[in-house]
This record gives structure tokens, C-alpha cells and sequence, in this order.
DNA sequence: AGAAGGAAAGAC
DNA sequence: TCTTTCCTTCTT
């Protein structure tokens, strides 16, 4: 073959294709699909990263504009063609370039790392009397050379740091010959918490056991329902041994959240050195040494969130998805590819199983177990344990008895009661800041961010009014900026004025506030953490990051202050969102000896989202809200397209969306695609730039995306509204 | 993306 | 007529 197609790595859409490069004699026999290359590209034929897609022997390009590939990027193969097949499906699916998909498929390569360690050099047939001359003449060389035996390798940073000596008398004896330095490939980011203990297995319940055969003698995905506490962890480790033992290779999907220490432990343990971890804080070199450590087959299992999806493994056995309902399965920028959608087609194209596992399966997911599509698989009871009792605390009655504070009177007498007997209480509030809205008591005005459409939240701690979109920071005013008025009044309840609340009512107790504020600083998440688990502290208030996976013995009193605020979110799934957040809340209550206690504060106590989260009955919360669904079609029943304008004027804004509006009618000659909007956005303004939506709903995904991308390129040749950008999202995680 | 070439608009 | 800026085209 003369010529090879090469993809080059340039992300845009106009290049986003194969070009023809003559391939070199010296490459001939080395070159295979799937390899990294580089070549030169472009007039200053700057060199370019690309991947070999295929081969010809013809090209229609002309002679003297063909230039032949510089030479190649690493020794093997990158991409499988199953990999390649994957990227292609991507590009189609999440209508991406097929560039951006390959990116997620094998990240960019870094620069390998290497160690030096230190041996005797064997070769040498005087050895033995050359270390007896340099023993007698240098104490520093002695000493160093009284560390090694025959065939003792060390290395070389140990040897400098135990006998706390410089490179000098190392060298010096590497220069006899006497000592050798061998380099060998580090792999960063590997694994290196405490050391594995023996861990014996736990006798597996009757319900474990169940669920473990039936997952196996399955062929469809198997959505696993097992209430919180229920085991679903060892049920996953013995799918694993049992995949391992077969040679093949396992991938477990967890939140980013639930990646801590505990639960890799607990996978380290069981397997050792053959289970590698990723997460967002890795460094490139680090994402790019794991990913080639599981590309070389050095591990059979890799741990991760989202992007763990894409694990180099060839013979795939498994793939988990715990917490499958989590919405950071779905990725916020291009590709917008969904991880659970990502591992089913692997799970096609590898012959592998598929395990989604949740307390509270996304109705997306539930719904395809009644259409058949998944198999069920349940878990309903805790392991010797029973489920916490669920209260609901009634905010109407509250006012109308004249409780005017933030905690019902049930909640603050349990919280007292707990404080008493020593147990721990977390109380989960799902907004952080002070206040969430400061106006002035005379004329009314209320403090809002000049850049963005959206109130400041005030900060009691920085003494500052807080813009939670745009991140715009400003000392709170003494007196209104309107009328001069010095009488300043805050609405609105976040965790910090629960944390006040708290040391108001109970000074004795020590009370620790976990959100972004407090979680800035690099391991102030794992600190606060770990003073609570010591039973340094009384009291756990914080947002969502304290509202799953945490598993504290002493926690007996989960208080949920407002499950009203996700309720109320004027969002499609926020009945959907309340269940999950109130059921993932209250399962971090009892799960040792003593049983738990849970508080639920709402205005909307009837609500089926609240009701069903107190029965712990996940059935008859899905009949609501897939009912709900099913009349105003939302997904599963259709699918979402949400089209976001935005540009720094206002007008042009709002004529570039209803221009969209005009061609989007256009084109829907049939009336199968249902247009609401144009609208303001939720938030209409962020950091200056005005914000203008319209949604798309059709039943049917390819017909709208291609519809929508139709419209979409019609509307981007227009020259009116070049410095209008275009945003679309086919149902996004978070309305816009 | 990034560079090059060409048309349109501005400077004297 | 020369310079600057914007816009389109092209990359093998």
C-alpha cells in the first residue's frame, strides 16, 4: 500500500476527516490501523498528532500536494477496531466530530516516566576487587556499596535518601563500573493507599446470592434495585471474581462523589495490584500511564467515573454502573455522550455484561425493565438491618403554631434528643451561602448581580453578596444602594445560617458545614470528613456532597431542612430529583446497631415524590412519575431538545432566536416536532451574555436530531447573526 | 484550529 | 496607492 489515511487530531469540524499521506519506505512494515502518528499538516506544515484509519493504493489527490507521514508517535497499536468502530457511533450519536469522540477514546498522550535504579554491574569480571579498592578509599562509596548484595537492585532515590548522600559517590562508582543504573518506566497515579489486609469474604445472604445467579444466567443488562445498605458492593465484587476468573476484564462506574478512599479499599482488598483507579484530580501523565498500565493488560479492573467508560480493555467480562441514576453519568460538553448508553453499546460489540445498579433507579432506566429491554433485579432489604423511619414534618402547621424558625419543632427535639445520647445528626440543605436574597426594608430593593440576571446570595462568613453564576464577589453594603436606608433585610436559608441556627440552639454542640465554601482547599473535603467519622463533631451540615454515599456508624438523625427547594425547581424531573436526594439522604441514617431517624421538612407533605420516599416505596413512585411523563410527553416517552441563543445584546438576542423560531417552522411541514419558545432562559443573563432558549420535543431521537441539526446549520449561515451563539443539548441533565 | 489570500474600508 | 481589517478558503 502506497497511502494511509490519516485522521488528523485538530478539532474542527472542516478538518474532521481522513487525508491522504504517503507512507515512507522505513514505515512500511511497521505502520497498522489504529496507530498514532504524526504528520505535517496544513500551508506551515506544522506537525500534527493523527491516528491511521486505513490504507489505499490509489489517491484521487494530486501528486504534488501528497507529503508523507513524519514517522510514528508509539510502537503499537492505540486504537482497536472495535475502538475506531466506537468513535464512528459516537460522532453519530452525540453528533460530535469524530476528533472530539477519539479524544475521550485514548487521551492525549504525555511524556513517560522514568526511575533510575542502581545494581552492581555482574558484567564486570574484576567486580569484587574493584569494591575492595574503593571500600578502603571513600567512606560515602563504602557505605553505599554495603547496601547491595549480588542481585539487590535499589533505587536510586532510596540510596540518596537513607544514606543522605548526593549523586557523587553513586556516579563515581557507576564510573568504575562497579555499580549499573537501570531506567524503568514509572506509572504515575497508581494506587499506593494503605496496604491490602487479608480480607476474608462475607457469607453472602439469600438475597445476595439470588440476585448474583440471576445477573449471571441473564443476557439482557440487568438493572440491580437494592434499597440503600442492601449489599450491592459484594454482589459486585463476586461478578467481578467470577469475570477475572475467566481471563476477562471488569469496569466499575461510580460517581465521582463515591470515589473515596472506603470504597477503592474495599476493591483493592479483594484484588490487589490488578485494580486501578482514575478520577477528575488525575494529572494527564497520570490518566495516560493507568490507561496504558490497562492497555497492556497490567490490570483486569479500573475503578473511575464517566470517563472510565472508555478503559482500554480488549476482552471486556463487565461493566458496573453503580448509582446508575446519577446525573454525572451524562457528560456537560461535547461529546455530550451518556456513560450508560456508552457501556451498553460496548457491552454489544464485547459480548459483556452490563450491571446498572441503584436504591433509586432513573425512570429512564426502571422503564426499560418494563418494556423488557432490562431485566430486574432486586434487593430489598438491608443486610441485618431494617430501613430508618421516615418523618414527615409538616411546615404549614409549623407556621401556623408560630414556630417560625427553620427547624420543626420534631426536628429540633430529636436533634436534642440525639446530642444527649451522643450520636451524630447530619442535616442536608441544598444551598449554600447565608441568605438567598438581601433587599432593603424601605423601598424594597433587592441586591442583584449587575452581569447576570440572578440575586446575590449573602455570605455571612466573607461578609460579602455572593453571584453564584458568574462568581462576582462584592462587600455587602452598609446601607441600600437605592434609598440609602441602613435597614437591610435577609431572606432565604442556606447552610450557613443553619450552621448560626444550630450554635444558637444547641451551644454545646461542635458543628461542622461541608459545601463549596468550606471544601476549597485541596483535602478540606477528606479533613472534614474524617473529623466527623472520629467523633470530633456533633453535627454534619451541608449540600448535595453530603447527601450520598457516606457511611458513618454513628449517624442516627438525618434532618432534610427543605425538600421543597428541588421540588420546586420548575424542571421536569424534579419529582424525580427529590425521591432520589431524599432516599440517598436518608440512607446515610442507622446503617450500624442503632436504627435511624429521618426528618423531612416540607410545605408540600402530599407531594408522591415525599410520600413514596417515606414509604420506601420505589414502585409506586415510578407509577407517578411515569405517568406524569407519559401525559406530558417527557422522556422516556420523547426526547428533548433544548436550543440556547446567546450573544452581549439583548435585541440581537431575542431576533436571532425568533429567526430560529421561523426557520424551525419551516421545516416542520409535518408538525411532528412540538416547539415551545422562544423564552428567556432560566437565568436570562450570565456574565453579560443575554440567554434565549427554544425546546423541541418529537418522539422519535434521530428524526429530531437531524431535524434540529438542519435547522441549526441553516441558521449558522446566516450572516446577521454570526456573533449569535448557538448551543443545543439533547435532554440535558439541567434545564437551561 | 491556524494560515494564507483577497476584497473592502480607511489614511494620506 | 499603501495599510489595515475582515472574511473566505484550504489543509492530503
Amino acid at each position: 500500500m502506497k497511502y494511509a489515511l490519516i485522521q488528523v487530531s485538530v478539532p474542527h469540524r472542516n478538518v474532521d476527516r481522513a487525508f491522504h499521506y504517503i507512507i515512507p519506505p522505513e514505515l512500511k512494515d511497521k505502520l497498522t490501523v489504529g496507530m498514532r502518528v504524526y504528520v505535517p499538516f496544513g500551508s506551515g506544515n506544522r506537525r500534527t498528532e493523527g491516528y491511521v484509519l486505513g490504507f489505499s493504493d490509489t489517491s484521487e489527490v494530486e501528486q504534488d500536494k501528497l507529503k508523507p507521514i513524519l514517522d510514528i508517535h508509539e510502537e503499537y497499536r492505540i486504537l482497536s477496531d472495535k475502538r475506531i468502530a466506537l468513535a464512528a457511533w459516537m460522532s453519530e450519536k452525540y453528533y460530535s466530530t469524530f476528533n472530539e469522540c477519539l479524544y475521550c477514546i485514548a487521551p492525549k498522550a504525555a511524556n513517560q516516566k522514568m526511575f533510575s535504579c542502581v545494581s552492581l554491574n555482574t558484567d564486570n569480571p574484576r567486580l569484587e576487587e574493584l569494591i575492595a579498592s574503593a571500600k578502603k578509599r571513600s567512606i560515602k562509596q563504602r557505605s553505599v556499596l554495603e547496601l547491595f548484595t549480588s542481585d539487590r537492585e535499589i533505587p536510586l532515590g532510596h540510596i540518596k535518601s537513607i544514606l543522605d548522600i548526593d549523586n557523587a559517590p553513586i556516579n563515581a562508582l557507576v564510573k568504575k563500573g562497579i555499580l549499573k543504573i537501570t531506567q524503568y518506566r514509572t506509572y504515575r497515579g497508581s494506587y499506593n493507599g494503605p496496604a491490602a489486609p487479608a480480607n476474608s469474604k462475607p457469607k453472602l445472604t439469600e438475597e445476595q446470592e439470588r440476585v448474583i445467579e440471576l445477573i449471571q444466567s441473564e443476557k439482557r443488562p440487568v438493572l440491580l434495585h437494592g434499597v440503600t445498605g442492601s449489599g450491592k458492593t459484594e454482589v459486585y465484587l463476586r461478578l467481578i471474581e467470577n469475570v477475572i476468573k475467566q481471563g476477562k476484564q471488569a469496569i466499575v462506574l461510580v460517581p465521582e462523589i463515591s470515589l473515596t478512599p472506603q470504597t477503592v479499599e474495599r476493591f483493592v482488598s479483594r484484588f490487589g495490584e490488578r485494580v486501578s483507579l482514575t478520577h477528575s484530580k488525575m494529572t494527564e501523565g497520570e490518566r495516560y500511564d493507568q490507561w496504558t498500565r490497562a492497555a497492556k493488560g497490567e490490570i483486569d479492573i479500573m475503578i473511575g467515573p464517566r470517563s472510565a467508560v472508555f478503559t482500554p480493555f480488549e476482552n471486556i467480562g463487565i461493566i458496573i454502573i453503580d448509582e446508575e441514576h446519577e446525573s454525572s453519568y451524562k457528560a456537560d460538553h461535547s461529546p455530550r455522550y451518556d456513560a450508560r448508553e456508552v457501556a451498553l453499546k460496548l457491552s454489544q460489540m464485547y459480548g459483556a455484561k452490563l450491571v446498572l445498579g441503584s436504591a433509586t433507579p432513573s425512570v429512564i432506566s426502571y422503564y426499560k425493565t418494563v418494556t423488557g429491554e432490562y431485566a430486574l433485579a432486586e434487593m430489598k432489604n438491608r443486610v441485618n438491618k431494617s430501613m430508618p423511619r421516615i418523618d414527615i414534618c409538616d411546615m404549614r402547621l409549623e407556621l401556623a403554631n408560630r414556630n417560625y424558625s427553620v427547624f420543626s419543632r420534631a426536628l429540633k427535639a430529636a436533634i436534642a434528643d440525639n446530642l444527649k445520647n451522643g450520636k451524630q445528626t447530619i442535616l442536608f440543605l441544598n444551598r449554600r451561602g447565608f441568605s438567598t436574597f438581601v433587599s432593603c426594608r424601605k423601598c424594597g430593593y433587592v441586591m442583584t448581580c449587575d452581569r447576570c440576571n440572578v440575586n446575590y446570595t449573602y455570605h455571612r462568613h466573607t461578609n460579602n453578596l455572593v453571584c453564584h453564576y458568574c462568581g462576582k464577589s462584592i462587600a455587602l453594603p452598609d446601607k441600600c444602594p437605592q434609598c440609602g436606608s441602613p435597614f437591610i433585610k435577609y431572606f432565604g436559608t442556606g447552610t450557613e445560617k443553619i450552621e448560626q441556627e444550630v450554635i444558637k440552639l444547641f451551644p454545646s454542640a461542635r458543628v461542622l458545614r461541608m459545601d463549596t465554601d468550606t471544601t476549597k482547599r485541596k483535602n478540606s473535603h477528606a479533613n472534614i470528613l474524617e473529623t466527623f467519622r472520629s467523633g470530633k463533631a456533633d453535627i454534619l451540615i451541608g449540600t448535595q456532597m453530603i447527601a450520598k454515599g457516606l457511611d458513618f456508624p454513628n449517624v442516627t438523625l438525618v434532618g432534610v431542612i427543605a425538600a421543597d427547594l428541588s421540588l420546586n425547581m420548575n424542571d421536569y424531573r424534579s419529582g424525580e430529583i427529590t425521591y432520589n436526594l431524599i432516599t440517598q439522604v436518608s440512607g446515610r441514617a442507622g446503617r450500624a446497631e442503632d436504627d435511624g431517624r429521618v426528618f423531612i421538612q416540607t410545605y408540600n407533605p402530599t407531594h408522591y415524590s415525599i410520600v413514596c420516599a417515606k414509604n420506601n416505596d420505589y414502585l409506586s413512585y415510578f407509577k407517578e412519575e411515569i405517568s406524569f411523563r407519559r401525559i406530558m410527553k417527557y422522556p422516556p416517552f420523547s426526547n428533548v431538545f433544548y436550543i440556547l441563543l446567546t450573544s452581549d445584546n439583548e435585541e440581537k438576542t431575542i431576533n436571532a432566536a425568533n429567526t430560529m423560531a421561523a426557520i424551525l417552522n419551516k421545516f416542520n411541514r409535518s408538525k411532528s416536532f412540538e416547539r415551545l419558545g422562544p423564552a428567556p432562559a432560566v437565568i436570562s443573563k450570565i456574565n453579560n451574555k443575554y440567554r434565549y432558549r427554544i425546546i423541541i420535543k418529537c418522539e422519535d431521537e434521530e428524526r429530531l436530531k437531524a431535524y434540529v441539526l438542519y435547522c441549526v446549520n441553516a441558521f449558522s449561515s446566516l450572516k446577521d447573526f454570526k456573533k449569535v451563539s448557538v448551543s443545543i443539548a439533547l435532554n440535558p441533565n439541567y434545564s437551561i
